[in-house]
RNA sequence: GUGGUUGUAGCUCAGUUGGUUAGAGCACUGGAUUGUGGUUCCAGGGGUCGUGGGUUCAAAUCCCAUCUACCACCCCA
């Protein structure tokens, strides 16, 4: 025990279930998204922290992972920074790396960098891990993958019709039972503006973002702290309280904020959207929740947060409408919308509700069992044809005990054994058994396909 | 980053007021069964009790520190 290895905190080791698992949820969200006209690309694992840092806030810079400089790095470290602890400074003065935060900083990046070879609107997906130095909770991990589909380049609300399409498309296949959340950031600041608060929009949103999880109660006292007035609180407690349908939220917003132009603006928004999709046929529910704020101050339009009903666990998709993205990179005025499919927590609540496939486990479908050298000599000429038919098969390497060859394809959950021994070998008639059933008979080559052919 | 809970065999856990050689179930290996797994029976291997220090004649047990996992906050996928 003492000396055995151990991987860092909040990483995790994938077995091959796990794998199985994991794949079929990567791959069916890629599948959708091509299914869109998303193309994929990849970022490095690591930019350069001047790309990184300052994107997401203070807190985002606490998180983020920072490589140790090659060679001396001590060589840029000032004394009097290192006298005076200023941590900032030092980190800066050995690390000019960092492993990615997201995939959405380095995505505008990368739309910055190669603004000459793309054509817009560009539709892109990326599919990778993201780091953050968080302290790991349930659902939440050190290293994890993001999912990310995001159009760049275009202001039509059709864009954000179409996310809400492949969420809703992504988590019917994957038989997740979710709600699919929507606000809009000018709604929120048309509140802000309402109640003579704008400046303080940034606190408010934060504040009641919680609501669902600590009380109105605790909210306002939030927003005591904060410094709003118990008049503003008051004038805001009639919209933060909406509730019933789309339609009758959207009909109070009006008569709350809707004199304001932020708030005109994001009703309208919120309004051609839901229009938009009513006659589609989206099976998940999708709601208008004007709480719904989300920590990334550069959402400007469209927020979206989807949540798994029935179990707890944070948001397991997100995203919204950025306006000028790649602004700090330096090409103002693309707009840019997109979501983030958290793989690791829809694991997690796929887990938690049974809704695995069992396909999904099974790699080998047919093992044959190893007799010896003439015996697995015939054997695998069978098996190349199985093979060549398109059936996962695999022969025993080793010409040990019967019992333990059973036990591996048992412990395998290989649903197929094919035995061939000097009887099998005369007569071209080959012993399949079933390990679920335990039943066995005798087969040809042609109809040992057909057979297992027919159970795939 | 703040506060709390936790750690004994590969896994899930017992372990008395501190007292000889730390146990169980499952898993693993071998046998009963040299052409039959998943059931049954028998036997066996495997732990310096997370790590480091301290108290004590004596520590898995008490104290401190540290690491891990989990929970709440913060934040978020």
């Amino acid at each position: 025990m003492a000396q055995k290895p151990s991987i860092p905190k909040g990483t995790r080791d994938f077995s091959p279930l796990e794998m199985a698992r994991r794949n079929f949820i990567f791959n069916t969200i890629q599948e959708v998204f091509k299914q869109f006209g998303y193309q994929p690309i990849e970022t490095p694992a690591m930019e350069n922290l001047s790309t990184l840092l300052g994107k997401y806030g203070e807190e985002g810079d606490r998180l983020l992972f920072k490589i140790l400089n090659s060679g001396d790095f001590t060589k840029n470290i000032k004394a009097e920074d290192y006298e005076a602890k200023n941590l900032n400074r030092l980190a800066l003065a050995v690390s000019e790396k960092g492993l990615r935060y997201d995939l959405t900083v380095p995505f505008a990046r990368y739309v910055v960098q190669h603004r000459n070879d793309i054509t817009f609107p560009f539709k892109r997906y990326q599919i990778q891990p993201v780091w953050r130095a968080d302290r790991p909770q349930k659902g939440r991990y050190r290293e994890f993958y993001q999912c990310d589909v995001d159009v760049i380049g275009s202001n039509s609300l059709l864009n954000e019709v179409e996310l809400i399409r492949i969420i809703d498309e992504v988590f019917n296949r994957l038989k997740v039972n979710v709600t699919i959340k929507l606000n809009n950031r000018k709604v929120l600041s048309g509140m802000a503006e309402s109640i003579d608060a704008a400046d303080k929009l940034i606190d408010i949103t934060t504040a009641i973002d919680k609501l669902d999880k600590i009380g109105i109660e605790k909210v306002y006292q939030e927003l005591l702290s904060k410094g709003i007035t118990q008049d503003s609180i008051d004038n805001l407690e009639p919209i933060i309280n909406l509730s019933g349908t789309n339609d009758s939220k959207l009909n109070c917003l009006k008569q709350l904020i809707g004199h304001t132009d932020d708030g005109e603006k994001g009703i309208a928004e919120l309004e051609t959207v839901l229009n938009y999709l009513k006659p589609l046929n989206v099976k998940s529910k999708v709601e208008i929740d004007q709480s719904l704020a989300r920590g990334l101050n550069y959402y400007t339009g469209a927020i979206i947060e989807v949540k798994a009903n029935g179990v707890s666990i944070g948001s397991i998709c997100g995203g919204g409408r950025y306006d000028n993205l790649t602004g700090i990179f330096g090409l103002p005025d693309v707009s840019g919308v997109g979501v983030s499919f958290g793989a690791d927590r829809i694991y997690d609540v796929m887990k938690e509700q049974n809704l695995f496939p069992k396909e999904v486990e099974t790699s080998t479908e047919v093992m044959f069992v190893n007799f010896g050298e003439r015996e697995g000599a015939h054997a695998l000429e069978v098996l190349v044809s199985l093979q060549q038919n398109g059936i996962r098969a695999e022969l025993y390497p080793d010409a040990g005990k019967m019992k333990k060859q059973m036990k591996y394809a048992n412990q395998r959950a290989i649903p197929f054994v094919v035995l061939i021994g000097e009887q099998e070998m005369e007569t071209k008639h080959y012993t399949l058994k079933n390990m679920l059933t335990g039943e066995q008979e005798k087969l040809t080559l042609d109809e040992l396909v057909k057979k297992i052919k027919k159970a795939q």
